[in-house]
DNA sequence: GTAAGCAAAATTGTTGACAATAAATGAATA
DNA sequence: TATTCATTTATTGTCAACAATTTTGCTTAC
């Protein structure tokens, strides 16, 4: 089973206190242990990692800039809250940007990444039917490898926008709808056409596949937001 | 001739002595005031500021989040370089998304905000051909009509990405290779023939349409980089 | 003359106390 | 009883001193 992105992040040494605060309360908004919408104090969490409100603070202004909270000067903070137009607006710039990301990748690609990609859909394909398998693709696998499509496209830009804003806030959004209906044979199809249109040197098609791919998959995922 | 909205992001009232300081340091890096990748210390700036280094370190937290400035922990701080690869990234990100922009804007519009593109671009045709006009069109005009298209796209995610991320950058850019030739009018057309897409709400059409505008914007600048 | 290592200086990281502001409470009045 | 206004309380904003770390420059040994 291929190492979860999601756990790695979590280790990173951080070498000073407001790093070590920003990457632990970064996980506890997204996996839900700090309530979506709730109000929360510097005090309190400065009590609760045991710092002082220095570094407290400045991991929050970098919260603020990754948009997982909300601050209204001198009234409070609030963690964001994943509204149905959030989620679309997020799955929108995703679409763009992963789009982008796919063409990139299709013009720079040599073959020690492609090799990489098929070995990366073979895990995927071998594990796809035990349930630890499907829920891993559901979750992690399928984050993996959209970031290694970014990783190929060498735009550091896009990687970091991708990795560091728009993944931690898609995490939240499984979540909040995670009764999706098995879509994992499909998704997995639909990597393996993207990843053929890369090795083809078709910018083309491999962002028109991508973008495809993304849509198709927030219509799941808003379809199951309404049943709600 | 129209307000320039460069110096109207300057007074936006900053309530809080740390948006002070991110709000003067951000428009000293744009305009060169102080030097791309010029090394910066804490405590010079908090004295050129009359503040403590508290508000000024959370104004430099949220400046590294912009990309306006790098920092090493422990070792310090620099204002970023703008280098051919990081600008080429810059408009990659930006064809992607004035894209999706433009494709949502044609989704979206409604008749007033169809009049007041065409009011925008009037206005612009009828400054293009005064020194001043073309050179506020070169300069901000040109960034009014790119940010009026994300209002229209009611994606708030995507207006504040442009907004304050992409847009300050290629303010930079445009220092950077300030001797372009004279593009206004080509620009001006291109702009012309987006809105009529829009208009006739083709949101393919429009999409395709940014995308060549802005890569074409990209080769000029990119050109006049080279002879440097 | 060069490299390694130590000491000093400069710079960033952290803290706890104080000031300013907004929210909550409660008393007085219509 | 509802409403307004002052007071209190809680929370955020700011500061200056202290600790930890890195860089710099000098000394010493080879």
């Amino acid at each position: 089973m291929p190492k979860i992105a999601y756990k790695k992040e979590i280790n990173q040494e951080a070498t000073t206190l407001s790093a070590q605060v920003f990457e632990t309360l970064k996980y506890k908004i997204i996996d839900g242990s700090i309530e979506q919408g709730s109000k929360i104090t510097e005090d309190g969490l400065a009590k609760q990692f045991g710092v002082s409100r220095g570094p407290l603070r400045e991991a929050l202004r970098q919260l603020e800039s990754s948009r997982l909270i909300v601050r209204i000067p001198h009234a409070g903070i609030r963690v964001v809250t994943l509204t149905q137009t959030l989620m679309k607006d997020i799955y929108t710039i995703r679409e763009a940007l992963e789009g982008m990301s796919a063409r990139l990748a299709a013009e720079n690609i040599n073959q020690t990444a492609i090799d990489e990609l098929w070995a990366l859909l073979n895990s995927h394909e071998k594990n796809i039917d035990s349930e630890d398998g499907r829920r891993y693709f559901q979750d992690e696998g399928n984050l993996d490898f959209h970031y290694k499509i970014a990783a190929i496209s060498n735009n550091q830009w896009l990687i970091d926008l991708l990795g560091s804003e728009l993944y931690q806030l898609l995490r939240m959004c499984r979540r909040k709808s995670s009764e999706i209906p098995n879509r994992a044979h499909k998704a997995l199809n639909e990597h393996k056409q993207i990843v053929q249109a890369i090795e083809n040197r078709d910018p083309e098609l491999a962002e028109l596949l991508m973008r495809r791919h993304i849509s198709g998959s927030w219509d799941q995922v808003k379809d199951a937001l309404i049943s709600e």
